[in-house]
DNA sequence: AAAATATATAAGTATACGTTTATATGTTAG
DNA sequence: CTAACATATAAACGTATACTTATATATTTT
């Protein structure tokens, strides 16, 4: 038959669990601020105009055009980057040019990308 | 009236575009495997677990109580984590261990969590 | 002013995903 | 061996999200 299982609570000495939980655990804001950070890197066509943008500076339609993708597709993805500070619009006559806002998601990006390479 | 819009390919001294293509543009694969590495981290209830799993080896029930989370939910997390290679699970009697798999994924964990404190 | 270009926004759709509810598997205790 | 416990898996459900198909806004050109 079926228990409601009480979930372990396990006293492996206790240490583990109450260490833990009292110091390692993050609250709910921090944990969703991280999380929405690392989310913006979490997509193959953010993290590419993010690869670009980490080089130089690029217009809409060029990004378009190397990533091969439709314009309000690209967009999307910059509003998205946009509205977290990651990237920075740049108005020149009827071009807009990106480039990236935060040097802390750069910085993430090639760190990711140094680990995913070599393993 | 409405023409179907060309798409920039602006010459606008025409480097910015074919530099950053040739160069800096990552390959599908490459931008995919990043990704799914960043989102590993994308997820509020995984960035808590990978927070505790820096620090201390814990069972699943423990993190059931500190992540005050139904088991399924965590035991979901924790496969996904698991077929990523982030996590590891080591059997004690009916307990069942995890502990990080992955420095890679600490290393970003703790930069990200650095950076989105200070901002 | 009108037409063309460059970008942004809106609505619709299809898929991915996190959690719940239910059940299965494996291990220890009585 | 049977009951309780710890974890894993499966199905179902609701929500988030990436892209498409329009359409709108702004700027330049003629």
């Amino acid at each position: 038959m079926n228990a409601p299982s009480p979930i372990c609570s396990a006293d492996h000495t206790d240490e583990s669990l109450a260490r833990a939980a009292r110091h390692y655990l993050l609250d709910g804001l921090t944990a969703t601020r991280l999380a929405d950070l690392f989310k913006a890197l979490s997509d193959p066509t953010r993290v590419r105009i993010i690869g670009l943008l980490a080089n130089t500076e690029v217009c809409v339609g060029d990004l378009c055009l190397v990533l091969g993708m439709t314009q309000p597709a690209v967009s999307h993805q910059l509003r998205l980057l946009r509205n977290l500070h990651i990237v920075r619009a740049r108005k020149e006559g009827r071009h807009v040019f990106y480039t990236l806002d935060d040097n802390h998601v750069r910085d993430l990006f090639e760190q990711g990308l140094a680990h995913s390479r070599h393993e």
